[in-house]
DNA sequence: CCATAATTGATAACGTTTTTCAATTATAAA
DNA sequence: TTTATAATTGAAAAACGTTATCAATTATGG
């Protein structure tokens, strides 16, 4: 499912199967994470939710992500100025690099930092159990802009 | 100044060379943050802190925090389950490895990733300018504490 | 010691997130 | 198709972490 080019129908499926009901709010909800190419806070979804669905209410934006972020369709992105925001989860083991400019993101893999790991656990004593690597910069995009 | 075993007496220096006052709240959350071996929520601090300086306000910590920040003494820490928490700054290009069970912290240095930021900016166009890496697990007292 | 501007703590304000609750609705059983 | 049920919803209020305001205090240099 790397890079699947329409994730929804899939995401609706995990959500059903965990029991959980397909709501026109978790509908819109899910049709903006599933298809961002860049981290969203609670209120952006917020706002582009209600172009479909304008009902939709802010509360029901955070437990919509709250629900996503459990099932591990999407996941809190941190930055240096705050970390409000979400974005899909990777598949499989992959890490995040970022458009600071922009906040486009986009999933890298092949990383390998094992035996960094081994290295560090030796020389402190702990138990490594996971770590997390974020890469920052400018897109293509905004590097044309900057010029 | 690595690994110094009593750092407080330059960041006092820091402070007064940036051209800030040295009074007592911000010395006792130098001394707070100076030694403590694990990342520090402003309210910790703030209980802390009214051990050696009883009016102690939590508004001073924040501010205080603020500045130890921007001139470099300290840094946020990142962490799953919030990003409130402040630690000494690296010396250098160093990283952190934290325990996930009582928040102690250690730097590290050592990692070789520009092999990957290379191969990484070759396959998105991005411009690479910054990563953070942070390892979690637990520390050896607590690894003896969960047998 | 004095003059001055930086710093302080109390208070109020702020924006984000969570809780509460009655009304609505998706779902499965009849 | 209808009905019963519990899940889900949005509005309102509360809670939370953080920042702004301001008069009183205090560190500092002269
Ligand atoms: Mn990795
Ligand atoms: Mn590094
Ligand atoms: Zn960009
Ligand atoms: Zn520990």
């Amino acid at each position: 499912m790397p890079n699947d080019p329409n994730p929804i129908p899939g995401w609706l499926e995990c959500i059903a199967r965990s029991g959980y009901r397909l709501t026109a709010p978790r509908r819109a909800i899910v049709d903006i994470m599933a298809s961002s190419d860049r981290a969203l806070e609670p209120l952006q979804v917020y706002d582009l939710g209600r172009q479909s669905c304008p009902g939709l209410g802010l509360v029901t934006v955070y437990r919509t992500l709250e629900k996503l972020e459990e099932l591990g369709l999407i996941q809190r992105v941190h930055q240096p100025n705050g970390c409000h925001t979400y974005w899909r989860a990777a598949c499989g083991h992959e890490h995040l690099l970022f458009c600071t400019a922009c906040g486009r993101a986009v999933h890298f893999s092949g990383d390998n930092i094992t035996p960094l790991i081994e290295k560090v656990s030796n020389q402190t004593h702990f138990t490594i159990q996971d770590h997390w690597l974020q890469l920052f910069g400018l897109c293509p995009q905004c590097q044309q802009n900057n010029l």
